[in-house]
DNA sequence: AAGTCACGCAACCGCTCGCGC
DNA sequence: GGCGCGAGCGGTTGCGTGACT
């Protein structure tokens, strides 16, 4: 037997909202509160559908809700939230006040998540576009920060790898170690060579991350920059150069106890220490929010994040002197 | 000025979850 | 434990609007 509609959809109203019905709804509300959506719209005299009635109210009429742009916290929050949490719309809004997870989601899709793609970011893993990024300016980037030793490339990863698509990841991996080492390449090739052996056939990506999630004063994360996940395969882009100030949100975000919940079961390869790793030990970022943010036009926000996750990849290098 | 296109957002749809019986 | 129902959630659609030609 078929699920029961939740409706019946004869004679009922669809598409938008006349500001008669809204009206008619809100006092109906206001009167006999919320609750109860299936036979709202017949004690209060509307010709729709009980759901219709509730996604109206939560999503548009409700008095608390914040309409209008999102600020920059609140987008930095979305973000940092998405990255622990994936598409838990609703979750995420229940950490924005006022904010809906229907609006929540178009900003995401609309904006947020173009933006990423623009920077070359993800927005489903939170991590490098490596395919958009030019190989040769990987290793150039990786290689170009460290001593000869890490020329050998050829002899740490074998020629092959080269070759694997896989290995691309661990360039990537390699350059945003390099920038996080603070150029040290002793410290650089072992972590590559640990993280090669560790991954087995480089299988970087999608790995589960064992282990509890530690915050930032048990796990002595220190970072230059791009933070690193535990697997060491994503940065953080909103790392120590976040556009605001991270850090409030982040110490919020740890105690939230549903969100330390998501970390502890994260088995989905997302950069959840990226969240985390931000030092709070720097409080003031680069740019100062309070002057940014009432900037707030969709370009700077692009220009400022592409500049966050900059990588100074220079163009000329030869992939051929490493084959 | 008119037509076309792209974008943003409100609303819908279908599925899942949780609760009561 | 199984079933029915209400409510909630996430994905998708379609319309309105502004930008562009």
């Amino acid at each position: 037997m078929g699920r029961a509609p939740c409706c019946n959809k004869n004679g009922l109203k669809k598409g938008p909202w006349t500001p008669e019905e809204d009206l008619i709804l809100t006092n109906y509300i206001h009167t006999n509160g919320p609750g109860n959506w299936r036979n709202l719209p017949k004690n209060a005299g509307l010709q729709r559908c009980g759901k219709s009635c509730r996604l109206r109210w939560t999503n548009y009429l409700r008095p608390d809700i914040k309409r209008g742009r999102f600020s920059f916290e609140e987008e930095e929050t979305i973000i940092q939230l998405h990255s622990i949490m994936g598409n838990k719309w609703s979750a995420i809004a229940a950490r924005l006040p006022g904010r809906t997870d229907n609006e929540i989601k178009n900003y995401w899709n609309t904006h947020i998540r173009k933006r990423l793609l623009r920077m070359g970011i993800d927005p489903v893993t939170h991590a490098p576009r490596l395919d958009l990024l030019d190989m040769s300016s990987i290793l150039r980037s990786a290689i170009g920060n460290v001593t000869p030793s890490f020329m050998n490339l050829q002899g740490l990863l074998g020629a092959q790898a080269l070759m694997n698509p896989e290995f691309l990841k661990l360039a990537a991996t390699a350059t945003l170690l390099s920038l996080k080492n603070d150029h040290n390449p002793s410290n650089l090739v072992s972590q590559v060579q640990q993280i090669n052996n560790n991954t087995g056939n480089c299988q970087m990506q999608n790995q589960v991350v064992p282990g509890q999630f530690q915050t930032p004063t048990q796990s002595n994360n220190i970072n230059n920059g791009f933070s690193m996940s535990p697997d060491n395969s994503i940065p953080s882009y909103l790392g120590e150069h976040s556009y605001l100030n991270a850090q409030q949100n982040q110490v919020d975000l740890l105690q939230d106890p549903e969100v330390v919940h998501f970390l502890n079961n994260a088995n989905q390869n997302i950069g959840y220490e990226s969240v985390l790793s931000t030092p709070l030990s720097t409080p003031t970022p680069l740019n100062s929010s309070s002057t940014y943010v009432n900037s707030s036009s969709e370009e700077e926000r692009d220009t400022y994040c592409s500049d966050v996750f900059k990588l100074e990849i220079p163009e000329s290098l030869d992939i051929s002197d490493f084959l």
